[in-house]
DNA sequence: TGCATTGTATTATTTACTGTAATACAAACA
DNA sequence: TGTTTGTATTACAGTAAATAATACAATGCA
């Protein structure tokens, strides 16, 4: 899987990162089982600091994504728990890409496409 | 209008309060115009520091939705600049979003549901 | 003219987070 | 035994956020 992270972006790299295999999982582009990469790895492969990714592994396991064993590596649950429901601090996310796109004069059409394409693992 | 601040979230004050302002654009509550409280009222008001409100102010002024006069205060914009189409962050943000809450097992129709409710003014 | 109010600028300080670096440790496996 | 794994620790530098205390420029009003 490809991973690219935004040096300009304001979002810390662990939480791009930590995005990037979460929309990895919802694409299917990562499937359930699937080897993550070494911490080692990932970190020589992206040019970044090892505890900066053993950061991102930490809070997707937190969250539930994914499962890490010493020696087995870190791997991509099976059973991912699902809560059925979108959580406050994205629905207020949400609201506030709804209010500035609405007055940039964005139609809300748009917007559903978007949401059609990106929930078939569409990636830009 | 009512504004309301989330002191355990991680989005900064200044932020906050701009994106509440642009909510409340979207949705009719603040209309083109309209004064908004000073700097200083609106910070006593909300119990934070005068420059954090100003910061936010000068975010909103940088980005078309008010305009500022000293002595007249803020105001909205009668004419805020329609680029008609979604940023590339937030194209980035709608993606995590629906990522997520598709591995959660929220249906796609509950996303579009919140776009509607969002693009009508829904404010929860 | 004098005064108050407005957004804004400046400087300093505290706090917290990010990212890196260098190690070290415990567990598991060949 | 030795290697590889995630993880923990400590230290450091850089940045951002928020507050605090002032001060300034522009405007309107008495």
């Amino acid at each position: 899987m490809i991973i690219r992270i935004d040096e300009l972006s304001d979002i810390p790299i662990y939480l791009q990162l930590r995005n990037q295999i979460v929309m990895g999982i919802s694409s299917g582009e990562l499937k359930a089982g699937e080897k993550l990469p070494t911490v080692r790895d990932l970190a020589l492969e992206m040019g970044i600091n090892t505890m900066t990714v053993s950061k991102a592994y930490q809070l997707l396991k937190t969250e539930g994504y994914i499962m890490t064993d010493r020696k087995n590596g870190a791997r991509i649950r099976t059973e991912i728990k699902k809560e059925a429901s979108v959580s406050d601090a994205n629905k207020t996310e949400l609201r506030r890409i709804v209010s500035e796109a609405r007055i940039s004069g964005v139609e809300k059409q748009e917007l559903i496409d978007l949401i059609d394409k990106y929930w078939e693992g569409g990636n830009d």
